[in-house]
RNA sequence: GGGAGAAUUCCCGAGCGGCCAAAGGGGGCAGACUGUAAAUCUGUUGUCAGUGACUUCGAUGGUUCGAAUCCAUCUUCUCCCA
């Protein structure tokens, strides 16, 4: 159940029900692959980081432990004491990103595992299989995501068969929502758009799923390639075709100013590696720019992170110690960074939906995407 | 006291007559990262000048067209025997 309280130009803020509890959109969720945050981050953690969904994956949990295994132990919620709401990716986004390894046909993929090289076959009933055990609130829809950029043809043909693998993604999990068994009931399947760079593909194939009638739908296969212009441009023509009513979903997405600009063009969730691999990294997000904390200029700086920024790291520890901390590779330096990080963008959706609740969202938006880029 | 060996660019460590400003690693400096095969990857690391030039391989002297590489002496260090 989706509701949009308040529209300032084509950027909504809204409220989704899942069986785990409501999320306020826009919203961005925090990207715990292997139901874990990288960066050794606790449940108490995303607590700390007002994480509100945390995004997990069919493909890296099948292989390990195995659907089966978390199924057992109750499902995702129980087994990694995350009480909020889960969406699990489909394993679409592997096929791409492990393109050397793989072989597409009409009843779906077949991989070679990244762990040890075994085969590995996922389809639409496959990958909804996993899901339903690993018993995520949102279930995505098995999707190729296709490089940019890619033959005219070939992108026309693979939107045709996405088309075919989400209807039998559908059948598929009302299915298996049928057992008893079922560990969360009320799991909800979010079809995928695709299209590459190419705007009539993309409206085509959206208008063709929009008549599955799904609890919510995603913008797929972007930030893969292109450019950003052609980013925005693609989702600007996508959005107005996505049903007004139900949730929209750009997948992977992205730095603040990309996400900014994306919810001004009708966007509501998010989420992206970025923010931790970033500050696994060293690069870190601040009210007033990017800043690599690597850097000399830093040895000694007394101040936090962030001087407006209220997490816990900034609340308590300056920016030479996180230096020290990552270069000597302690594991608490990755920590911080990462907490600090994702706390940033878990407060920057926060401060958009106050905008967007006050009408002034597009004033912020103006004002936030000259600053939130820049090096300082 | 006697004998053996070693000294290389920030560090460790290759090189043993020309293709050597000198492998490789570490460290340093910087960059990348967008549904996580990513605690990863890339560039750079003698000086000056955009080709090229100049100063380097413990010190000094020598052999040679040419030396980090060969010889002599010295200095320092390590090891073995007393």
């Amino acid at each position: 159940m989706f509701k949009v309280l308040i529209k300032e130009g084509d950027a909504r803020l809204g409220v989704y029900s899942t069986p785990h509890g409501e999320i306020n959109t826009p919203v961005f969720m925090n990207v715990g692959t292997q139901a874990a945050i990288k960066g050794a981050l606790s449940s108490e953690d995303l607590e700390r980081i007002n994480c509100s969904v945390l995004l997990c994956n069919t493909y890296h949990l099948h292989l390990r432990p195995g659907d089966g295994v978390v199924h057992t132990m109750g499902g995702l919620h129980s087994f990694a004491d995350w009480n909020g709401p889960i969406l699990t990716d489909s394993g679409g986004f592997q096929v791409f990103s492990l393109a050397k390894l793989r072989n597409i046909k009409e009843e779906g993929v077949t991989f070679s595992a990244h762990t040890d090289g075994h085969r590995v076959f996922m389809g639409p009933e496959e990958s909804m299989k996993i899901q339903w055990g690993l018993g995520s609130d949102i279930a995505m829809a098995f999707d190729e995501c296709i490089e940019n950029p890619s033959p005219y043809e070939y992108v026309k043909k693979s939107c045709e068969r996405t088309v075919r693998w989400l209807e039998r993604c559908k059948i598929a999990l009302s299915e298996l929502q049928k057992r008893e068994d079922t560990v969360t009931p009320g799991q909800m399947l979010w079809g995928i758009n695709q299209g590459g760079t190419y705007p009539d593909i993309r409206v085509e194939h959206m208008r063709r799923i929009a008549e599955l009638d799904l609890p919510g739908y995603a913008i797929g296969g972007l930030a893969v390639g292109e450019t950003t212009e052609e980013m925005y441009h693609i989702i600007e023509n996508v959005c107005p075709e996505m049903p007004e009513d139900k949730p929209r979903y750009l997948m992977g997405v992205g730095t603040p100013v990309n996400i900014l600009e994306a919810i001004s063009r009708g966007v509501d969730f998010f989420d992206c590696v970025m923010p931790a691999r970033n500050a696994r990294h060293g690069h870190l997000f601040t009210s007033s720019g990017i800043i690599n904390i690597n850097n000399a200029k830093y040895i000694t700086d007394q101040g936090p992170i962030d001087d407006e920024c209220c997490c816990p790291v900034c609340k308590r520890y300056t920016r030479s110690y996180i230096r020290h901390l990552l270069r000597s590779g302690e594991m608490l330096g990755m920590r911080l960074a990462v907490m600090h990080n994702l706390y940033f963008y878990n407060n920057l959706m926060a401060e958009i939906r106050g905008h967007l609740a006050d009408g002034t969202f597009t004033e912020y938006k103006n004002r936030q995407v000259g600053i939130l880029a820049q090096r300082i």
